[in-house]
Formats: structure tokens, sequence, C-alpha cells
DNA sequence: TTTTCATTTCACTTAATTGTGATATTAGTA
DNA sequence: TACTAATATCACAATTAAGTGAAATGAAAA
């Protein structure tokens, strides 16, 4: 085991790339299958500028990787931490009665 | 279920308070047990003034609590979800053979 | 009741994140 | 080759987060 500080170092980063809104937007859609860009600017609302940096921030912490189709590229989730973090918070924050 | 934007909203502020090394290693500490202000600035080498507004924000969202013993404070972790995430990150950057 | 200990709050600085319009890139299409 | 579509990058402004010394609070202890 690598020393502590690390650790902590790499898992916070990893949880940054997760810790905003409009990513797990992102990330939910992902969920439900590859996505690329432009239906994923559709279904969020967000800008085209906006999506392509969120996009990059998940590639730069491996969550998501794409493939190229002709000049259309689509993303898909690359990470089963994530979709297990998603799990969890899919019962914390998305289940009905969940007034907490 | 309520809107997804909230819940977005509400999962990634909860996810903002873990996504810190610094609070990463106070929670590593406080899953071992309930543990002082004092012992926790001991370990982690962060100082008095930073610790105390670390513990702010994870009281904030909900993550840990206190309960006071004469004028020291004990903090421990109150929220089932974190330990799930924690556990999950220890498999993603603690463990052995994890150069991921 | 004054002092001391444990901890928080304040005021401030520095750094990181997020969003935006304009521009660039890259791959197909006419 | 020029044009358009899909996406990324640049340069910048605005917001939020993190750290620090100094002062404040609150609860014992002397």
């Amino acid at each position: 085991m690598k020393d502590m500080e690390e650790n902590a170092q790499a898992a916070a980063s990893f949880l940054k790339g997760i810790a905003s809104p409009h990513r797990l937007l992102i990330l939910c859609e992902l969920a439900t299958g590859e996505k690329n860009v432009t239906e994923l600017i559709q279904t969020t609302g967000l800008a085209q500028t906006s999506m392509s940096k969120h996009l990059t921030k998940l590639k730069d912490e491996n969550i998501v990787t794409f493939r190229r189709d002709h000049r259309t590229l689509f993303y898909r989730i690359n990470n089963e931490a994530v979709l297990k973090i998603m799990d969890v918070l899919y019962h914390e924050f998305c289940e009905v009665g969940d007034d907490k």
C-alpha cells in the first residue's frame, strides 16, 4: 500500500471529478449507455463549451472514454468505482421518500 | 422522486464534502472510531484553524457529528453513505497492487 | 472570578473551479 | 478545394474553496 497522503490525494482528485451537479447529470445520462456530445448537450441543456470541459475533466480522471464514429464522438463510462458510487448516491438522494 | 437537477445538486454538494485529501484523511481517522479535535490535529498534521473548518464542512453535510465531554469535542462519522463510498475508494486507491 | 484549555469564528489572501464567447481543429461533404 | 458539422481549446470573468494568524467563545480548573 502506498502512502496514505498519496492515496488521499488520488481519491480526492477522483471524487472531484464527480462532485459537480452537471457532471453527475452527464454521468446519469451515460449510465444508460453511450451518448455523443450533441445528445448530451440536448438532454442536459449545458452550453457546448461547458460540456466539452466537463467531458475533458471526466476523461482526465479516467471516468469516461470515447470512440469516434465519423465526426461524432461517443462517450461512455469507463470506471467501475464511479458506478458503485453512483449507486450509493442514488439510494441516498434519488429514491422515493428520501427527504434527507 | 424529486427533480433530477435537485438530486444532482444535493449529491454533488455531499460529494464535495468528501472530495478533499485532508477531509479524506480525517474521515479515515474517524473510521476507526471517534476522535477529539486535538487527536485529529496530531495524527493528520493539519493546522488547528484548518481542522476546525474541515470539521465544520463535514458537519454541514451531515457526514459527522460530535459529542462534548467536558471541554473536549469528540467527532464521529454519522453517515452510512460515506462509509460505503470510502469502501469503494479504499479498494480503488489503497489496496496493494493498485497502480491504477 | 480569573485563568487556562479546547475549539470556533473572523478577516484576509491565494488557489482552484465553473462558465462564456470567440476561435481553432478535425473529419466528412459538396 | 471550399464548406459545414462536431467538438475542443483559448482567454477571460465570476464564484467557490482552502489556508493562515489573530481574536473570540465556552467550559472547566485554580
